[in-house]
DNA sequence: CGCCAATTTGACGAGCCTCAACTCGCGTGG
DNA sequence: CCACGCGAGTTGAGGCTCGTCAAATTGGCG
């Protein structure tokens, strides 16, 4: 019973949507603007809640415009890693394809602004505005997963939270057109079990590797899921790649 | 330098081309591919050679026709992560990029059909056949990364290599058609170094788990560079997922 | 106030990394 | 022809990081 849990809310119209120049319809204008407002429908989903079932049948793609999901993988022990992370702006599902190859899970409170899958493939072959913009977003996504195969394969546990942080001041700094500066709040939309599924270790490590950062002052602690962090730069370094996160794309 | 070493190799005609049918330009046909045939070229690379440098600046793209290659990242202080593999009919290069993001490096002999990419880039805007193709290679090629993700996130050594094998067999056998089954054979185009910087360990520790491996009968050695498995779905079982691969897509 | 889930902390061990020595195959040149 | 060097690979000893198991603590909420 996912899908009944996801019950439709109140829906905007796109000229105010806050994702409106970052998602899949960035570059749409007039006529396939109007298209797809039409056939928009939004789904919201409670923390925790499961949005589709690896292996299960999913007849709609959506593009995420608040909260955060987890995509997620499972080898038959059990072991669990998180292989994406869907923030506003970010889209879900593949065209083309009826069954779910990931479980994807509400982390936080969630809202989606979701497009029947059938109606959606058609759009993209008649309309190359947006298939080109799903070509770009996915060619990012790419980039990402590569980025974070670097994480996983060769950077300490230190280094995996402090980079899971930068990308969150990161991701948030980029929705209202900024760059991350100076002393910086993070909102973590995360249990310290899903941060451990992301990073490829256990909880434990994570919760001990917070500790350690918040006693050596790179990070301080206001309740469980908002960091507060003095100096981003001292992040940065923290996280092992100097690189300055490239140009505000 | 790295470019004046890809001397230019006799071309083959598309349609006794190996990829035809696997590669981005898989469903061109007619004018189409006439157009991608009169603007293609080779290039050849020897193993170990570098095609580009993170940061170059690179003006075509290309569809690797045979040998292999590495998509490599790296830290400051070097530690090193291969982020891709480029095997037959694999793209390299992304279009509206002027810079390479990463070192790409021929890990066994390559021969790539290249394609000046401008000129490769209003080709993808005109054509919806050669776009859709690219997009359709690109969420594999996201696929592929994602359970990379789970491999280096969860997976043992052991596991590692295995599901490495399994990968390489898998693509080996796809290439003609065909499912891996039985007793095979596997070339491996890396050196022990390669196999480590793909698989987030240390040369030592791929070394003493392919000893450990053939010592219990899971894989024998042939040279160092081929392997023979007596029993690929013993191969598959220890690499930790018991899927089947999927449909042969 | 008390329960429960989430998180923190501690003790200990396993797996992988580091450093180092040794082997193997192969081409080169005396 | 064979010593030699060299790069790739193998093997060994020991240590560090992170995982495992277990217990204590915190915080939110009825």
């Amino acid at each position: 019973m996912p899908h009944d849990a996801a019950l439709c809310a109140t829906q905007q119209p796109c000229e105010i949507c806050p994702i409106r120049y970052r998602a899949v319809c960035a570059h749409c204008e007039g006529d396939e603007l109007a298209e797809l407002e039409g056939m928009k429908f939004y789904r919201r989903y409670e923390a925790g809640q499961v949005v589709v079932w690896a292996g299960d049948r999913m007849d709609f793609v959506a593009s995420v415009i608040a909260g955060m999901a987890g995509l997620t993988q499972q080898l038959e022990d059990g072991r669990t890693q998180m292989v994406g992370l869907l923030l506003p702006s970010d889209f879900l599902g593949r065209p083309g394809r009826e069954v779910a190859a990931y479980t994807v899970t509400a982390t936080s409170d969630l809202l989606l602004c979701c497009f029947r899958r059938k109606p959606f493939e058609k759009l993209l072959i008649d309309n190359p505005r947006i298939a080109s913009r799903l070509l770009e977003m996915t060619l990012d996504e790419l980039d990402a997963a590569r980025d974070w195969l670097l994480l996983l394969g060769r950077k300490s546990a230190r280094e995996k939270i402090a980079s899971l942080l930068v990308i969150l001041a990161r991701r948030a700094a980029a929705l209202v057109k900024r760059r991350p500066e100076g002393r910086i709040v993070i909102e973590l939309p995360l249990t310290r079990e899903a941060m451990a599924d992301y990073l490829g270790l256990t909880l434990e490590t994570v919760s001990r590797q917070m500790s350690t950062l918040k006693r050596e002052g790179v990070i301080e602690l206001d309740g469980k899921r908002r960091v507060i962090v003095p100096s981003f730069v001292r992040l940065v370094t923290e996280s092992g790649d100097d690189s300055d996160g490239g140009p505000l794309s």
